[in-house]
DNA sequence: GTCCGGGATGACAACGTTGTCTTTGTAGAT
DNA sequence: ATCTACAAAGACAACGTTGTCATCCCGGAC
């Protein structure tokens, strides 16, 4: 800057005036200056621009997601960088992993380079370490599960009414034995299918099996382990709902393995990639990922732009897509029977 | 830093070197600093650190990618997150969606918060606007097609290898009208799968038939609407080779659509999800995205520690994997007859 | 001719750090 | 007691910008 002031033959606060497009500048310096800074291939240095502006804005925000190459987060990651872009703000990414200490050290890494605002998918279970930051002006939102310690905005999906739609599906198809596999249950939206699974059972007349519940699978090939251990099992489910995408796929490959792609039925929650391709096709609960990606950056740059109100909390609703799997008839009645007393 | 320096009672120079490890500090200052900092919550802020230091380096680098919500690309991201982990660097991602525009505004907004490196997935067809930067410092490498007008680091698959293995595949199983269809005919990759294929024709003595290549397949969508036209015209190819992803899905979408999947035979070009569990499985050209992405971010650290040496290209090969859509048979002979002359 | 107002421009300090150099303090050698 | 050597600590400037305030110049009112 300081050689686009010599060249121009203007002052250091001239040349930032017009890089900044500010007014009260003649045209004459405004052209000198730019033709300039052209010259020079001038790139203004945001770095030092926001350490001195009294914002202190860096114009970048910090996206921590579960993993940047798992299809929920980067479609997240997306939508997130889509309304960013039009803003002029870019985005930081990094995957936790599921590991708290993971979560921890993005987060600090991203706060460390000033980022102005998180959108955060957490893992860990205390996240009053953001507590500092969030007071100190930096936007918080959370996505997909809520905080634990600390008050901030949150997007979420209706895991419980999703799931209990799900579960309501195979019962009304004639479905008892309804396994329930799902994630990691200190995870929030774990226990929240849980409850949805546990409460269309109840609400069919149905005592829930806690046999047929099974947490703590994290990856594809956990899930196929377990689902493959029921199918194989003395007394296998007819219907299984698989409580994560991750989960659907172990779930299928498990079914496929055995040839009971077309004997059991299966509901996923959240979708699966190509599985309209599949046969049977896959019946899933469709989260609006795209909707909640748009919601948390909308309500992050709300709160950039100065917004002061408590903590608010949006819930998108999910809604079932039904393509083969799902409508399996069980072995209790046809489909309409779905008040079937115990 | 001057609260803390006021509450240990020492300069801030002093401080300082605690937050850096510097040694040349009394342990009893050490704690105290440490403790101080710990009790005002003391964050360092890395972009005035990196304003100051002679290096300069944010400690940040910038991913261009197509979308970062594409498989490959997202798989790329996630690698290439993994390596900078380890040196506690941060990734700014971003989307060009196949825009130059875009692509050049992504890497100014990155190149303004002096990002320490990029790797590029490029669109655009003249990168020389990245050339200043690189000369100042900013290290750079190009990742799946190679820059224009600027000399650089580059990992690329090897196209051209890959796609005449996966045509004289189908050619081998008695196919001789093998379509192509691939992406945007200025995007180097498309060309090269080309040059694959019209090689593997010729030397099965096949003359390539330019009314079989298409290219400017950039959507699932459009994908799929050209292999519906070309499965319904007077002369239907016995088999197709998709020379992307998405082209991939788009053309099982047609070949389902038409109850032809067991019909037509059908290679894709790099990995579509759970394409194993489709019937019939999906034979695809894989690429080795990871190794790509840990090349590449290898080769930007090395440029980042000092390396000075001319631009590199590291080519990585692909290899073939038989799911069963490539092994249906054509109308001339066996599989064994690849000899068969014109 | 003097004064005032207001727009254009520049001088200077400051943002939160770190590099350089100086000062201080202490131990050991003479 | 004096000096040297060296480690520990601090003073100060600088990184590349922008906020604040001062200066300059010109036209118009008196």
């Amino acid at each position: 800057m300081r050689d686009v002031a010599a060249l121009a033959g203007v002052s250091l606060k001239t040349v930032s005036r017009v890089v900044n497009g500010e007014p009260g500048v003649s045209e004459a310096l405004v052209s000198r200056v730019q033709q300039a800074s052209a010259q020079l291939e001038f790139r203004p240095n945001l770095t030092a621009s926001s350490l001195r502006r009294t914002d202190g804005r860096t114009r970048t925000i910090g996206l921590l997601l579960d993993d940047v190459a798992n299809p929920f987060s980067s479609a997240l990651h997306r939508v997130i960088e889509d309304v960013a872009h039009e803003r002029g703000v870019v985005v930081l990414a990094g995957s936790q992993d599921g590991d708290a200490q993971r979560e921890r050290e993005l987060a600090t890494a991203f706060t460390t380079r000033r980022v102005d605002g998180l959108v955060v998918v957490p893992s860990g279970s205390d996240h009053g370490y953001l507590r500092s930051e969030h007071a100190q002006g930096t936007a918080l939102v959370f996505v997909d599960r809520p905080p634990r310690l600390i008050e901030a905005d949150l997007v979420v999906s209706d895991n419980a009414a999703g799931a209990e739609v799900a579960v309501t599906h195979l019962v009304e198809r004639g479905h008892r034995r309804i396994a329930l596999l799902r994630d990691r249950s200190g995870v929030e939206t774990s226990q929240q299918r849980r409850a949805g699974w546990a409460r269309a059972l109840e609400r069919a007349g149905i005592e829930p099996d806690a046999e047929l519940d099974h947490a703590e699978l994290d990856t594809v090939e956990a899930a196929e382990q377990c689902a493959g251990a029921l199918l194989d099992g003395p007394e296998p489910p007819t219907a299984i709902f698989a409580g994560q995408n991750l989960i659907t796929v172990g779930v299928l490959r498990a079914l496929r393995a055995r040839d009971l792609h077309h004997a059991v039925a299966l509901v996923g929650f959240d979708e699966v990639p190509l599985s309209d391709l599949l046969d049977p096709g896959v019946t899933v609960v469709l989260q609006d990922v795209t909707g909640m990606g748009r919601i948390a950056a909308r309500m992050l740059f709300e709160r950039l732009d100065g917004l002061d109100a408590p903590a608010r909390t949006e819930v998108v609703p999910t809604h079932l897509v039904a393509r083969g799997s799902g409508e399996i008839a069980g072995p209790h009645g046809a489909p309409g029977a779905a008040t079937a007393t115990a």
